[in-house]
DNA sequence: ATGGCCTGTTACACAGGA
């Protein structure tokens, strides 16, 4: 079974990107972060004209998230509240940024964190309160449902290597996406409860991006980051087999500032 | 050091992204 995630940044100015993408690398699940549109305007027909399912969390103008599948999805969630306690989840909801769904016993967790926009901000504490609810979010997840394959748009570079700048460069650390703290919560969140970053089981080295800013000629130039991630709960650590990075799309006529990452199951 | 580009909006500049 494959999985893909890719931020498509409006998936009506992206339609065709989508739908060429799709029919070119059929895949079981395509989880869309960045849709900025509500479900009734969600371009469902030209999806399902391929032969795909869509499930949709949408809103306006900003954020939104959306599953393609081939195979109709099971016991499809949309939000923390589907499985967290309201008084916990509180406004997190609001923007429309989780859904999931299961599909051949695996449960798909399709994700858009927040930006953060610059570290101190209101926003910024607003991705790591996110981040922390998200850690429940898994944790209630993971007590019944072993088999869980996370993916989406993360917005942080757990890694230097996972920047095109120099490791160690000094502004890193001050770069909302790198900033120690927020590393800190994807660990805490993620990694210490027992996620695996999948693309990092295959390919250890620097120099695989997965966004690159529109500003600069930055995709020219290779100045890429490394934010949109899959990642597998133990019990699917041995049924990932393969995670690659598309950068086809990226080098087209009006593109995504994001490109596809694709995982395979061995399920 | 700064900003550079793109999308959507009861748009004609701005918010938000990253």
């Amino acid at each position: 079974m494959k999985i893909a995630t890719w931020n498509v940044n409006s998936v009506r100015s992206r339609l065709e990107h989508v739908t060429d993408w799709l029919q070119e690398n059929p895949v079981d699940a395509l989880c869309l972060q960045e849709t900025k549109v509500v479900e009734e305007l969600f371009p469902r027909e030209a999806i399902e004209a391929l032969g795909y399912h869509c499930y949709v969390s949408g809103q306006k103008s900003y954020n939104g998230v959306a599953i393609l599948t081939k195979e109709p999805m099971e016991r499809v969630d949309v939000g923390f509240g589907a499985i967290v306690e309201a008084d916990k989840v509180g406004d997190l909801d609001t923007q429309k940024r989780v859904i999931s769904g299961v599909i051949k016993g695996v449960r798909i967790v399709n994700l858009y964190v927040p930006n953060g926009s610059s570290i101190g901000s209101e926003k910024y504490e607003y991705k790591l309160n996110w981040l922390n609810l998200l850690g429940t979010y898994l944790k209630t997840l993971l007590e019944d449902e072993p088999e869980v394959s996370v993916c989406g748009d993360f917005n942080i570079a757990f890694e230097d290597k996972d920047i095109y700048k120099e490791d160690g460069d000094k502004s890193i650390a001050k770069h909302v996406m790198s900033s120690p703290v927020e590393r800190e919560a994807l660990k805490t969140h993620i990694f210490d409860q027992g996620f695996i970053d999948a693309f990092r089981k295959f390919t250890p080295e620097k120099g695989h991006y997965s966004w690159w800013d529109y500003r600069t000629a930055a995709f020219r130039r290779d100045r890429g980051w490394r934010i949109d991630h899959h990642y597998v709960s133990p019990a699917l650590h041995d049924a990932a087999i393969a995670c690659t990075i598309d950068k086809t799309p990226r080098g087209r006529e009006k593109p995504s500032d994001h490109t596809p990452v694709i995982l395979e199951l061995d399920r």
